[in-house]
RNA sequence: GGGGGCAUGGCGGAAUCGGUAGACGCAGCGGACUUAAAAUCCGCAGGCCGCAAGGCUGUGGGGGUUCAAGUCCCCCUGCCCCCA
């Protein structure tokens, strides 16, 4: 495509005097990164407890993306919001850390090598090569010295040194637990990998669900302080703190103990603990259920209900956990032939399992109370389980019942000595007489389940222990690390990990003992390597540490982090856990590691599809915009917007935005589109009005440079004021600035971060200097195209350090300070003030500005205005509010 | 089902505290320049009535508080997100 700067007509044009981002925008990513312009300052050293030092750097962090070969405009997206806010933020004086790195393991490293025979790290570093590439040509102002893979040994030798942290911790365990099996690729798969029906993204097969010894990773024992601490982080918005809080799950309630009945029904053999956060409903349990997991299912089951226990068992493996607590799904379950006693009643009450139970939630094990649980009241109505009521609505009939499940407090009934008190209260007098009687005791629940990370996958950090017959798990010794990944492996995908079968790699001498020993096989979930790059990026070239505290305190916590909502649980979740841990440790002195939080929103663009076959269609194959029809059929598509994929043939590749406009204008039209935390819509015709006005403000500043503007050195202000006095369009043009410098201060103010309505301001500012320039005196024209050029700078870097220079700026633009605002050049001697009559704006007054109360309310009744609406009455009521208006009550 | 959010011109979006609704841009329309077109520049533009002056109306719908409501309160509708 022909780049619109090339109009025709216009090539008698001189060259330099038109804008032509591509030369432009290159030359200056050569120069500046000659210059070393990004890197990184040197924070001054800090005392203890000494705030100060800390105020004056600031760490802006885009969530780093994984390295898939290809840029989106979602990264665009994120790096650019990033970018702006570094390059304010060292415009106003602080030391910016601004850097960049790579998720580098993970599975479709691993799958190019089945598929296609490429070594996972040659192709890893390959896309890395092609991403950075891509990446430079947006003009982020990065520090590319630091950055990192967290596939490259020097990073993860110290994700594993951290690793053996949590095991000294003994936050770092192994157990078994219920793992997705792919029985076609013979691998485990992680819980994002199966899809709703169950079945593999890869192989299609039905997952299976297997008992595999782990590792798992002990969050929660810190589920109190990452839910305590939420509150702390003002600075997120409050709907991921709520998703933290919701995902985190904090139920109080209590276990209780029913003691399991011989199969003679007279003594006892064993004790059921369960886990509810309803022991006010106990009188109302009409059935007990374990999980099929459950480890006493097995000695339980009665001989005569062992086939049909077994058989249940097999089908509810095969199903995923989201369907087996679908509330739409019927409930399934079977009959163990076992009773127990109910401590309360002393009743005998049937043993089951059933699918919605699950192993790993609380006990594993609950009362089934119909009356007042809606999936124990589908269960008991499928197999005829009695249904008790035991609470009813305060104030209501007992024998009034709409047929439901009630699971709101209320008032008990049928409870033995606990009739007639309300739920609250019971359930503490419950709970406190099962704990007198050795029933029970009081207890607080969480959702959150200990992290799984074990990966039976080769493209991962290895686990840095090993299995000795005599020794048990040893750790690999420090000093040991990295344990490397093996290079040159072959792939079948097929089978056990690729590392178990590597039998060099694996036989090892025990660490401690030095007899044969086995290295672990598994591999890091890869949100473990995440879960601390942002302290790695204050210190990455540390060779003894992870990180040198004194170091990582002056930077973090990250001033600002930006990235998509689809973190607000996992990985965010994860690097707090991370930072508690190491501040425990003694690692560091900060325990949260985000202070500011942006979700930014989706990049959508325009989609088509047809409504009948369900088929999406590529924009380049609909014919008529206008009329948009299926190129096979005829028949008529959908039109709507919707997130960017390759499945929906909706993608714009930043790469050839970037060659049609170039870098500046594809930033400025996704900051001005749309607020960041919103969905923006592509358009194409939006870039283009983007491009429009970035060429405006290139032949305004050549037009002013040809009347001898000049960016050498900054007018003085006694010069400004005197001359700003004397002349009415350079009193305005003042003015205009001024607006501009103020508006876009505060729209960029932290936290705030309103790029749409500051590049609006610039726009303004641009027609200001439209409208003024000409009649301007040389002091306000050059502080007006100086204001111009500095506010642009963070958002265009390329153009405005372009005309900088071209107007004989000294040094770059990039380190201009922010423009100081003068009040006094707002001030306006008159103002127009609103007439209103009983509410209704009816005209207005040129008043003076400085004008006070009395003067405005005789200046409206004195004005036609009143005279018109009031029909000469003297109005009833006058408000008076200076500088805004005046509302006349009749 | 529970919790949270959102709803403003043809479109994206503005509107710190309740104080001129629609900034800025896109699309559109008119004009200037041009042999012509493109580009550029200038102007118009919520809707309705009117030649105009002007008036009425208007922020999803209904009600309320207030001198004044896009903004605060209650009810309803629709869409989105999270949890189930």
């Amino acid at each position: 495509m022909e780049p619109p700067g090339a109009a025709s007509g216009r090539a008698d044009a001189p060259e330099a005097s038109r804008y032509q981002p591509a030369a432009i925008e290159s030359r200056w990513q050569a120069r500046w990164q000659a210059e070393g312009l990004d890197a990184t300052p040197e924070p001054s050293p800090q005392a203890a407890g000494d705030t100060t030092a800390t105020d004056q750097t600031f760490y802006a962090l885009s969530m780093f993306p994984y390295p898939s070969g290809n840029l989106h405009m979602g990264h665009v997206r994120n790096y650019v919001i990033t970018d702006v806010i570094a390059r304010v933020q060292r415009q106003r004086g602080r030391k910016v850390l601004h850097p960049m790195g790579w998720d580098a393991f993970g599975l479709p490293a691993e799958n190019a090598a089945i598929e296609r025979g490429i070594d996972p790290g040659d192709w890893t570093d390959r896309n890395i090569a092609q991403m950075r590439q891509q990446l430079q040509r947006l003009g982020l102002s990065i520090d590319w010295s630091r950055e990192l893979a967290t596939c490259h040994t020097d990073y993860y030798r110290w994700t594993q040194w951290l690793f053996l942290q949590f095991l000294d911790a003994g936050l770092a365990y192994r157990k078994e637990a219920t793992v997705n099996w792919d029985p076609v690729d013979q691998t485990v798969l992680a819980n994002e990998q199966v899809d709703g029906d169950g079945r593999s993204w890869r192989s299609g097969a039905r997952v299976e669900k297997r008992q595999l010894r782990q590792w798992f990773l002990r969050i929660t024992a810190y589920a109190d302080a990452l839910l305590d601490d939420l509150p702390k982080l003002q600075g997120w918005p409050e709907r991921v703190r709520t998703m933290q809080a919701n995902w985190i799950g904090r139920s109080v309630g209590a276990e209780l103990e029913f003691p399991v009945l011989a199969p003679d029904g007279t003594g006892q053999d064993t004790t059921i603990t369960v886990f509810t956060t309803r022991p006010d409903t106990v009188y109302g349990v009409s059935y007990l259920v374990l999980a099929p997991e459950h480890p006493l299912v097995a000695t339980l089951t009665a001989p005569e209900q062992q086939d049909a226990v077994r058989a249940f068992c097999e089908r509810v493996g095969l199903q995923s956990e989201q369907e087996r607590l679908a509330d739409d799904r019927p409930k399934r379950g079977v009959l163990l032939g076992r009773s127990v006693r109910h401590p309360f009643t002393g009743e005998a009450i049937p043993l089951w399992i059933a699918d919605y139970v699950l192993a790993d939630y609380g006990t594993g094990a609950v009362m089934g109370v119909p009356a007042h649980d809606p999936r124990d009241f589908v269960f008991a109505r499928q197999y005829e389980l009695p249904v008790r009521r035991v609470i009813v609505p305060e104030g209501a009939d007992e024998h009034d019942w709409d047929g439901t499940a009630w699971t709101e407090p209320g008032v008990l009934i049928h409870s033995g000595p606990f009739d007639g008190q309300p739920s609250g209260q019971a359930k503490a007098a419950i709970v406190a007489h099962a704990e007198a009687q050795g029933w029970g005791r009081a207890r607080v629940q969480f959702r959150l389940r200990d992290w799984l990370i074990s990966r039976q996958r080769y493209w991962g950090c290895p686990i840095p222990v090993v299995h000795c017959d005599h020794c048990g798990v040893v750790p690999v010794p420090a000093e040991q690390l990295p344990v490397e990944l093996p290079r040159g492996v072959a792939f079948s995908g097929k089978g056990a990990s690729p590392l178990a079968q590597l039998h060099d790699w694996v036989n090892v001498d025990c660490p401690s003992c030095g007899r044969p020993a086995r290295r672990e096989t598994d591999t890091m979930d890869t949100f473990m390597c995440s879960s601390w790059y942002f302290l790695r990026f204050s210190d990455p070239h540390n060779e003894a540490l992870p990180f040198a505290k004194a170091t990582a305190d002056q930077w973090l916590p990250v001033n600002q982090y930006v990235g998509g909502i689809e973190h607000a649980i996992l990985h965010l979740l994860y690097s707090r856990f991370f930072t508690k841990v190491l501040r425990d440790r003694g690692l560091l002195s900060f325990d949260e590691p985000f202070q500011r939080l942006l979700t930014q929103g989706m990049v959508q663009s325009l989609t088509y599809k047809n409504p009948h076959t369900g088929k999406y269609i590529a924009p380049a194959d609909v014919a008529d915009a206008n009329d948009p029809r299926d190129p096979i059929n005829g028949e008529r598509l959908d039109v709507f917007f919707e997130k960017m994929s390759k499945s929906k043939h909706n993608g714009v590749d930043p790469a050839a935005v970037i060659d049609r406009y170039g870098a500046d204008t594809a930033r400025m039209f996704i900051l001005f589109k749309a607020p960041p935390e919103k969905d923006l819509e592509w358009d194409a015709a939006d870039v283009e009005g983007q491009f429009r006005f970035l060429q405006r403000v290139w032949r305004q500043v050549q037009g002013a440079r040809s009347r001898g503007v000049s960016m050498a050195a900054p007018a003085q202000r006694e010069l400004l004021v005197a001359v700003a006095k004397a002349s009415g369009s350079d009193r305005e043009l003042r003015r205009c600035v001024h607006a501009a410098i103020a508006a876009i201060s505060d729209d960029l103010a932290d936290g705030r971060y309103q790029f749409n309505t500051a590049v609006s301001e610039l726009m303004k500012l641009s027609n200001a200097i439209g409208s003024h320039l000409e009649a301007a005196s040389a002091a306000v024209a050059e502080e007006a195209v100086r204001t111009l050029l500095v506010l642009l700078a963070p958002f265009a870097p390329h153009l405005a350090e372009e005309l900088w220079e071209q107007l004989g700026g000294a040094g770059s633009v990039h380190r201009q300070r922010w423009p100081e605002l003068d009040p006094a050049a707002l001030a306006q001697d008159t103002i127009a003030l609103v007439i209103q009559v009983k509410g209704k704006v009816r005209g207005s007054l040129d008043v003076p500005a400085d004008a006070d109360a009395a003067t405005l309310e005789r200046l409206a009744l004195d004005s036609d205005i009143a005279r018109k609406w009031l029909d000469g009455q003297a109005p009833r009521r006058v408000i008076v509010v200076p500088g805004k208006l005046v509302n006349l009550v009749p």
